[in-house]
DNA sequence: TTTTGAGTTGTTCGA
DNA sequence: GTCGAACAACTCAAA
């Protein structure tokens, strides 16, 4: 008897063999399987760079590993996925085709052209709920409308029912590529050279499926109790750090869903609750990214497309540097750099500074992250950007501007998080680490500080700036419908 | 159709 | 030091 013909499955943001539908489908039946992933090129996606790249390439670097030792092999290929998917066909014989979607609106499109062209050639296509709790338009008003709030759409949401059970991963795959050839990743110069600014971002992070399972357990023993407080001290490791592994699907909403609510005693109900909001947050951004397709280009409130914004190259490029002279800006901008993540209580202090102290366009912030973030994620980075910004779904009102300095000294009362990340500050007391330029004389002298030399004077000053953002974004006009 | 309650994360001021 | 009000109305979503 002859093997059956083989199946492709396709990998893109779903870099895991548990809880994989489009892996599960694929290798059904004794079917062999032809498992590849594709960087993708000419389908008008955002480019993937950067941060984000250095983790893809480590990421697919561990996903060729367990599929290795599985008895499979990851094919790595280059160029338009219309053209490589359907190349791969002819070269294998395959049958079907099976991968998981996404919802970024050049991605469902060219998956619908793909899933189109097999099915001329009377090849099945098959796409699969993956990386959701649920499909954005399974999420519905009563009057069948999206949602723009993110509290009704969250009670919906819950109101479905509990996610579909997790699937566990194949326990041996049966290798389909023979023959077949294959790019080097090395050869993708994904990960920099020279100068190699992600050198420590090892020590941070471990890419892979097995990473992210760690740090789930990790972070549902320990820090999910007293979530909900703990969740905005950045001077505690007291989140979960999973955004990279979700981003890339190393690990899957539905797994998270059902660990945390297994693992969750009585006692961290509250910490459980606030964890899966933020879980509900991503399904939020989702939703907004799928029905509002330009969510990153485009302001979702139409008359922030006529804000003054300030174009300020040397007042981007101190915000980009960490050098505003604003020490938890700063600890923030660097942290970032250095690690390609930032807490996410402080990418709100760093976001509200650059839209409303420099009044600088949300989308260079959203830019910049999109470059330096291991985490950059197509729907929240944006999504996140124009909730800081007052322009968003349910966005913050525009009087609302953090106040760097208070929320250092509330969130990071001792200084712990600037004096690891901005070291030239390490010898200022707690009482005038937020705030170096109140510090006396003397005080700056014994920690060693020349403000202007060694470490900046503010960029603008805080009660000037919020005086002038609250003039500039009151002037704006009423809020006009945003249309989908 | 109209009404009504609600709306992630803040800061400042003055009593 | 603490507390409530002001900041600004407006939209969303359900009843």
């Amino acid at each position: 008897m002859s093997s059956p013909a083989p199946a492709i499955v396709w990998f893109r943001d779903d870099l895991r063999l548990a809880d994989n539908p489009a892996l599960d489908a694929a290798c059904q039946n004794g079917r062999p399987v032809v498992a590849i992933y594709i960087l993708e090129t000419g389908t008008g996606r955002r480019p993937l760079q950067g941060a984000a790249g250095w983790w893809l390439s480590r990421s697919l670097r561990a996903l060729g590993a367990d599929i290795a030792a599985r008895g499979g092999r990851l094919l790595l290929r280059a160029g338009d996925p219309r053209e490589v998917i359907l190349s791969l066909t002819g070269e294998t014989g395959a049958g079907l085709v099976t991968w998981n979607r996404r919802y970024d609106a050049a991605g469902v499109a060219t998956d619908q052209a793909i899933k189109a062209a097999l099915k001329d050639q009377g090849i099945a296509a098959e796409s699969f709920s993956a990386n959701l709790l649920r499909e954005p338009w399974q999420v519905r008003t009563r009057s069948d409308e999206p949602f723009k709030v993110f509290s009704p759409f969250w009670r919906a949401h819950q109101a479905l029912g509990d996610p579909r059970p997790a699937l566990s991963a194949p326990k041996r795959l049966l290798d389909g590529s023979q023959g077949l050839a294959s790019e080097a990743l090395d050869d993708w110069g994904l990960e920099p050279t020279s100068p190699d600014w992600a050198a420590g971002f090892s020590d941070w992070w471990t890419p892979g499926e097995a990473g992210a399972r760690e740090r789930l357990t990790t972070f549902l023993d320990g820090p999910l109790d007293s979530y909900a407080a703990d969740r905005n001290r950045p001077d505690r490791d007291s989140t979960s750090a999973l955004s990279p592994h979700l981003r890339f699907g190393e690990i899957s909403p539905v797994q998270i869903w059902h660990a945390a609510a297994m693992t969750a005693g009585t006692g961290s109900a509250r910490g459980l609750d606030k964890f899966l909001s933020e879980i509900g947050w991503r399904e939020f951004a989702y939703h907004l990214l799928f029905h509002w397709p330009d969510l990153h280009r485009t302001s979702f409130q139409p008359r922030f497309e006529a804000f003054p914004w300030h174009g300020d190259p040397g007042a981007l490029r101190a915000w980009q540097r960490g050098l505003t002279g604003y020490p938890l800006v700063d600890a923030g901008m660097r942290q970032l750099w250095q690690t390609g993540w930032m807490h996410n209580r402080v990418r709100m202090v760093v976001a509200s500074f650059l839209a409303k102290h420099l009044l600088i366009d949300w989308r260079e912030g959203e830019a910049w992250f999109w470059d330096t973030l291991v985490d950059a994620d197509v729907a929240n980075n944006p999504a996140s950007w124009q909730w800081v910004a007052g322009s968003g779904a349910d966005a913050a009102p525009y009087f609302r501007i953090f106040n760097p300095v208070k929320q250092g000294t509330t969130f990071d009362p001792d200084g712990t998080y600037v004096r690891r990340w901005v070291p030239e500050l390490g010898g200022l007391p707690a009482s005038a680490i937020h705030a170096p330029w109140t510090a006396s004389p003397q005080v700056l002298a014994s920690a060693g500080i020349r403000l202007g030399e060694t470490y900046p004077r503010p960029v603008v000053d805080h009660d000037r700036a919020r005086q002038r953002a609250l003039e500039a974004f009151g002037s704006l006009a009423p809020r006009a419908e945003a249309s989908p």
